[in-house]
DNA sequence: CTGAATCCAACGGGATACTG
DNA sequence: CAGTATCCCGTTGGATTCAG
C-alpha cells in the first residue's frame, strides 16, 4: 500500500486506502451491507488468489475501513463487513462509477 | 499506470486514471484553470525529477485529463491545462479530501 | 526551458503448494 | 474454511547525466 504519511495532499490519503488491485471490488462486494465470508469473495472475484485476497482484506482491515470478525465454530466462520469510514467511502466510488462511464463514451 | 481495459468494474477505470504517486497533485494545480508550465511543476513539486514529471504529465494527457500546448518560441514554450474530462475529477479529487479529513480526525 | 536516455531499486501482485 | 509459506516477476518510481 501507498505510504498515507508520505501523501503530498489530502485526497492522496484516500487514494491511498482504496488503491490496490481487488479493494475497489472487496469494498463494492460488502457495500450491500452484509457481513460477507472469506469464500464469498472467493466465489466472486475467482481470479485473485488466496494469499492477494488476505492481503487486500488485511490492509483493509488495518486502514479502519473494514472490520474482521472471527466466530470460534468448528468449522471457523470469519466474516467482514465495512466500518462507518468504510461506507463514507461509497459515495466517492459511485461518482468514481458515473465519471468513468461517461468516459469511456467520450474516449471509445 | 494500472491498464483500464482490465479493470473489474468501472470505478477501477477512475482509479487507474490518477494512480499514480504525482497525478493528483498535478490535477490539483490545474485546477485553478491557469495554464501551467513545465517549470511550474518542478517549483512546486521539488520532489519529483524530471523523468517522473514528463511521465506522469503524458499518461495524464494520453488518458485525456489534460492537454499539452507547445508554442514555438524562443526558448519553447509548453503550457498544461485540464480538459472538461480533467475537470469532472475535481469533485471527487474534493470529496477524496474531505473524506480524508474526517478520516484523518478518527484514526489519530 | 523542456525534456530524453540509461541504469537501477522497491514494491505490489501472482503461481503453487501446504496448514491449523 | 480460511488462510500461510516460498519463490518469482513485471511495473513504477528514482538518480544521474545528457540534449534539442
Amino acid at each position: 500500500m501507498m505510504d498515507p504519511f508520505q501523501a503530498h495532499c489530502e485526497m492522496e490519503v484516500t487514494l491511498a486506502v482504496i488503491s490496490g488491485k481487488w479493494k475497489a471490488d472487496i469494498v463494492r462486494i460488502l457495500s450491500e451491507g452484509t457481513p460477507r465470508r472469506y469464500g464469498f469473495f472467493q466465489k466472486n472475484l475467482p481470479e485473485v488468489t488466496p494469499k492477494i485476497l488476505t492481503n487486500q482484506l488485511r490492509e483493509l482491515e488495518n486502514a479502519g475501513i473494514l472490520t474482521r470478525a472471527i466466530y470460534p465454530e468448528v468449522p471457523v466462520r470469519v466474516e467482514y463487513q465495512l466500518t462507518e469510514a468504510g461506507t463514507g467511502l461509497l459515495p466517492i466510488l459511485e461518482a468514481m462509477e458515473r465519471w468513468a462511464q461517461s468516459y469511456t463514451k467520450k474516449f471509445q
